[in-house]
DNA sequence: AGGTATTAGTTCATTTTGTAACTAACAACG
DNA sequence: CGTTGTTAGTTACAAAATGAACTAATACCT
């Protein structure tokens, strides 16, 4: 009847996009640490931006509490961060990466910025501007939209 | 140490933005329909494209079989689709909405472009174009680059 | 002080997904 | 025919994601 297609749906399209972007990079985490996505984006995080607590994390990377909460105890199995008792406010802990999160950190982070720039190579200057542009306006206004 | 961001890494922007821009459409056909996101892909498919088989959708929608089977399986207890059985090759069986998933598909569909019309009116016509494109290309490129 | 509300973080039950193994029907080739 | 291979689709089991209810510590208010 009309000329809706799925192809033209942001969010399908998206989506794919996503998906089809991020696979080989989890591969990469997955195979060598044995990591989840948000394990790999908490480790990112104590390592871009130094020590914070589940909390700063939750907030920066807009995940939620229990998926952090999750990432962050795997990590510690993993012993690639530690946990500090704070005692001003004995509710929140300052997470710390040890050496062995460090090494994984700059691994992965290097691993990562190489895989972007592969990615980024499909397209021209201008492109990655307003992709980059399009894409953040998409990620912070979306959620405001009702249906 | 590097002035590598999280905001730079395609994949993760992606993946926030294709959340994002989900999130309010995914609570419309989940509240109304009680619908998973691969329902919803299979019922547009069949409403859009006509009958066919699950064979057909997996491979029109790049979708595993296992998901279209559960799909189809879910949709066919909400009596929103029926499978006939094809004498000439009896192992596959044709796929047709029902009047009841006619009439969501329609619901939905409409839905799905008011919803879309909302999140494109953020950028210029060139933005769109440019957009689009690229998020094809990633889509279907992305795929071939190794870590 | 004492009751109520918040905040940080965890746990548990359920849903959803992914993977591999399975069944059933057909094809192809000697 | 009959054995081997392939295709459509399902099922079973493990891995992962989700959400609500929970604990513990602190803040707030009168």
């Amino acid at each position: 009847m009309p000329d809706f297609e799925l192809q033209n749906f942001l969010p399908y399209l998206l989506n794919q996009a996503a998906e089809s972007s991020s696979m080989a990079f989890r591969t990469y985490y997955r195979d060598k640490y044995g990591m989840l996505r948000t394990e790999w984006q908490v480790l990112f995080h104590l390592w871009r931006y130094g020590d914070m607590t589940a909390r700063d994390i939750c907030d920066r990377a807009s995940l939620h509490k229990t998926k952090v909460s999750r990432a962050v105890a795997a990590l510690e199995v993993k012993r690639m961060l530690e946990r500090r008792e704070m005692p001003a406010d004995r509710r929140n802990e300052m997470l710390a990466l040890t050496r062995i999160g460090r090494k994984a950190s700059e691994d992965l982070s290097r691993a990562a910025e190489v895989y972007n720039a592969q990615l980024l190579a499909m397209f021209s200057a201008p492109e990655r501007t307003i992709l980059h542009n399009c894409l953040l306006r998409i990620a912070d206004q979306a959620r405001s939209i009702r249906t």
